[in-house]
RNA sequence: GGAGAGGUCGCAUAGUGGCCUAGUGCGGCGGUCUUGAAAACCGCUGUCUCGCAAGGGACCGUGAGUUCGAAUCUCACCCUCUCCGCCA
């Protein structure tokens, strides 16, 4: 949520992200609510001031009297209120210069680190290598449990189990606080973390106010609403690790194939709330974004790092990288991580605040960042480190966590 | 799931319709004293919101309601604790 005066006196800037993402607000009426709201604010202020007074005095009559104005003020003020806060909810983050005007066309691949692996014969793609190693089970995991289902098995599920472990113990050792969080959360978290309204259709709804998270960002970031920090105690970097739940109703005939899109996996998340300034968030930005390429490095995974356009970054976000990894069976880059700086647009609505050094109390910046999510990183995995015979190599770093190093053909 | 108790300004506690502009203690900040510190004493010390300001207003778990007036009364909900039951 940006803050209404900003908008108020940053209109320009406003309109201009709301445009350059094609989003669909109405600022105008958004203005106009604003100045009805503060009428009417002022206008309760005085009939309550009056109403203390008569309170006071004990003048039955001229109470009586302010009360029935006063509530019908209140009513009003109330709906114009309700009106106001769902569009301020609809208001997307204001994009950073960087952030290239467009749709996905002007996506802009700004790095690019590892060379694709060459192979002398057609590589197979992981749905292949899965069922020749017998590590996925498509067919069963949609008997059981519906589109998009799968099961990992015997060295696919230690594969699994590995990655999460290697990169949730990379960034631990980094001084990230781990956390395993709750996937089950209330509506005010997804609210304040920015997926709603967005990304309601893409949510689990699985109790009156409860709805399964789609990444563990979200109970990372409302773990500390309504806080305020001490400057000392900033920055908070927090690895969290969760399953993770996507309806995919907006993709419906995309990538129905394989695991590269699922309604469940894990995911490593990386989770930052610092100072409010935005050189320090920046750094930060950075910083997240070099845990996830060295983790890809590590892995010898090869990939691109990307600028997300305008119209293809999320509501919440300021400025969004992605990684996409290559995946030889595709023999192509595919998304594995994303990159978030967000400013202080999720903790406005979080109310997640600091004591500045100036005593003044501020609204923390937030980001996040993918560290490593499964299965869908084991299609690269599997894909680029095949051999001929349909075996894989395990990469160095995860031996120690699969205990094997090599899956071979049954 | 059943039965009780409870949610008040960072923490602890007082407060059962108007003297609550929420008291007190602790903590924190500043000062006096001191070579320095402790102790003692004095003062200050919540958030949000409207306003250029002066100054208003809101907030006692959340939301409705009763009343001229609600932390206090009514209703619903959320949460915590204790005991019992069930259970990975």
């Amino acid at each position: 949520m940006l803050d209404i005066n900003f908008i108020r006196e940053n209109l320009d800037k406003v309109k201009k992200s709301v445009e350059a993402r094609k989003a669909n607000v109405d600022l105008e009426k958004l203005l106009s609510l604003d100045n009805e709201r503060k009428n009417l604010i002022q206008q309760v202020d005085d009939l309550r001031a009056k109403r203390n007074e008569a309170a006071k005095a004990r003048d039955k009559n001229q109470g009586t009297r302010i009360k029935d104005e006063l509530q019908n003020q209140e009513k009003k003020l109330s709906a114009v209120q309700k009106d106001w806060e769902h569009l301020m909810l609809q208001v997307p983050n204001v994009i950073m210069d960087e952030v290239p005007i467009g749709d996905v066309s002007k996506n802009k691949v700004i790095r690019k680190n590892g060379e694709p692996p060459k192979f002398s014969f057609k590589p197979k793609d992981h749905m292949e290598l899965g069922k020749l190693l017998d590590i996925i089970d498509f067919e069963r995991g949609v008997k059981v449990a519906g589109f998009r289902g799968y099961f990992l098995k015997q060295a696919g599920a230690r594969l699994q189990w590995a990655v999460l472990n290697f990169a949730f113990d990379h960034l631990t050792q980094k001084g990230f606080q781990g956390i395993v969080p709750p996937v089950i959360n209330r509506s005010f978290a997804l609210e304040g973390g920015g997926q709603f309204p967005w990304g309601q259709e893409d949510t689990y709804k699985v109790g009156e106010d409860e709805y399964l998270v789609g990444t563990s960002e979200i109970p990372l970031m409302a773990l500390h609403a309504d806080e305020t920090f001490d400057m000392k105690d900033l920055p908070k970097k927090y690895v969290g690790v969760s399953p993770c739940f996507r309806t995919e109703i907006g993709s419906y005939g995309k990538d129905t194939k394989g695991l590269y899109r699922v309604h469940e996996f894990y995911k490593v998340e990386q989770v930052v709330l610092c100072e409010a300034q935005e050189q320090e968030s920046l750094g930060f930005f950075e910083e997240l974004q070099e845990n996830s390429e060295e983790i890809l490095d590590m892995l010898g995974l090869p990939y691109q790092v990307v600028v997300m356009s305008s119209e293809e970054m999320g509501k919440k976000q300021a400025l969004q990288y992605d990684i996409e990894t290559w995946m030889s069976g595709r023999a192509g880059y595919g998304e594995t991580h994303s990159n978030s700086i967000c400013l202080d647009f999720q903790t406005r609505r979080l109310k997640i605040k600091y004591r500045d050094s100036d005593g003044q109390i501020k609204f923390c910046h937030a980001l996040n960042n993918t560290a490593i999510a499964s299965p869908r990183i084991l299609i690269p995995l599997l894909e680029n480190n095949q051999l001929a015979d349909g075996s894989v190599k395990i990469p160095e770093v995860l031996q120690k966590y699969t205990g094997f190093s090599e899956i071979k053909p049954k």
